[in-house]
DNA sequence: TCTTGGTGCATAGACTTTCTAGGTAATGGG
DNA sequence: CCCATTACCTAGAAAGTCTATGCACCAAGA
């Protein structure tokens, strides 16, 4: 009966998170769910079998690079940072966000 | 190149908005996607291929209920309307909306 | 010491939803 | 007579998320 997914509404969101997260600068993968997280309180979960596949896809369409490094506890961590591709995709996103999520609301408003 | 999902975004928000739509009276399916496409005003596509299975689902979880009847031009047409537990549904749904898109506002704001 | 929990990465498989692309049928206008 | 519109339906592909699991390391506490 509960759906298996928790988090329909994350559907085609998470990227344009994870983009919007890393253009203040590089951040392991790890780093790069907490931030989300501690920015949406609670709204948002970022599981990892979710994370990892989406920032393999990113990097794979050009849009992050990725580099291996040491976390800020001396750990190996993968950092990924935003390429042009992924600055120029994360300003479209965001106008496709407001536009689409304006439309929802005015859909819902009313009655 | 280009994603065979138009409206990615939709995902999970599609049932929100036949709820909501037939919250004001019942329709017909194919009234439901017109009326949500007025409101939405470009921002999305309701296809027919994802309406149909969608009332469909909503109607097989006691969401709504149906009615062959006539459309205002004198067709056969399928008419939907809200259960209570619809109606309950969409409570549910507008709040969950509401924050999760006010959390992924917050996640993109800024920088 | 042993166990627990947090950090950090990764993947397989299930599940859900959307879209494309067809199809049926009736009507009204050009 | 043809074609666009109305109105429904479905199969199959594509995409994304979740659960569950695994690995490895380290620190804290029982």
């Amino acid at each position: 009966m509960t759906s298996r997914e928790k988090n329909k509404l994350l559907h085609g969101t998470l990227d344009t998170l994870i983009l919007r997260t890393l253009s203040d600068g590089p951040l392991h993968g790890y780093a790069v769910a907490r931030w989300i997280e501690a920015r949406a309180g609670e709204a948002i979960r970022v599981e990892e079998g979710s994370l990892y596949p989406a920032l393999y896809r990113l990097e794979k369409k050009g849009l992050l690079a990725s580099e291996w490094g040491l976390s800020e506890l001396e750990r190996r961590a993968k950092f990924y940072r935003l390429t042009r591709k992924g600055e120029a995709r994360l300003a479209a996103d965001r106008e496709e966000w407001e536009r689409f999520s304006s439309a929802v609301s005015s859909v819902l408003g009313g009655s």
